[in-house]
DNA sequence: CAAGGGATGTAAGTATATCTGACATCTTTA
DNA sequence: TAAAGATGTCAGATATACTTACATCCCTTG
């Protein structure tokens, strides 16, 4: 669950993106355009990706390179997404996530990832290392 | 090792590492000139942070708030620093990294990283959850 | 084979993000 | 009070990214 947070923390701009995945801005943004991928977006619109979406473009391409079309690969990542539980606290869930901008989800992500000295002071310093936990 | 490497690999604009560590600007690049970090670059010469450097700023972020001034930071993170071996190879290894332009390196650990299929096709898709390797 | 559609390249023009350098401000300390 | 340290702010330049439109190439299908 908090890993499924910092999973999903936009953090890169498309030129890392495109270092790390060997593919063209144009074919990131056109699977973005076909709904493939949906990127946060800065303020001034320019596109953030998290892990989760990094990790989903190096599927789609390969998966590209097996040959599968954009309607292949949609099923595939659509077969492979875990099933949304349907629970009796649908409406209100729906409710919450609405309540939630892009922006305020950060925050609190933030908050919750780095747990800055700011807010408890005397706290003995468990900052160093917090970023550790991105890795095993 | 390994681990070092994603760690250590350059990956945020500074708009990105600003919301992560609640630093400005001005302070980020402050802090660099007095060498507290030392971000890598993209060709362009602007900087890329790694999950280190954001480390290490939380780190300088936490000192600050404690009254220290940069003098102070640098020893505490010059304390913290894991001592260099010094080893027989010495001479060797120096060569070495000087032989390692930052751009090469970054090519490596981008192969080791991501393992790309390009590289070995036929191979089953390792590829997805190759960066949940970055959480635990 | 010709036509059409899918996937990607490329170019133009604009907007956003970041850079450096200089000067301003505020605080602490000698 | 003067000097030095840390940060804010502004300006002008450069880098990066955005959208839109058109071009290209390769398949598929009639």
């Amino acid at each position: 669950m908090s890993d499924d947070i910092r999973r999903n923390m936009a953090l890169f701009p498309i030129g890392i993106v495109m270092k790390l995945t060997d593919l063209t801005a144009r074919q990131i943004r056109y699977y973005e355009q076909n709904e493939l991928i949906h990127p946060a977006r800065t303020e001034g619109k320019q596109r953030l990706f998290s892990f989760n979406d990094v990790d989903r473009l190096l599927e789609i391409k390969s998966l590209i390179e097996k040959g599968l079309n954009i309607a292949g690969i949609k099923q595939v990542l659509l077969l492979n997404e875990p099933e949304p539980v349907i629970t009796e606290i649908t409406e209100k869930s729906e409710q919450k996530r609405k309540e939630l901008s892009d922006k305020e989800l950060h925050e609190m992500l933030k908050q919750q990832l780095f747990n800055p000295a700011a807010s408890r002071l005397g706290e003995p310093s468990l900052i160093r290392g917090e970023l550790s936990r991105f890795f095993h």
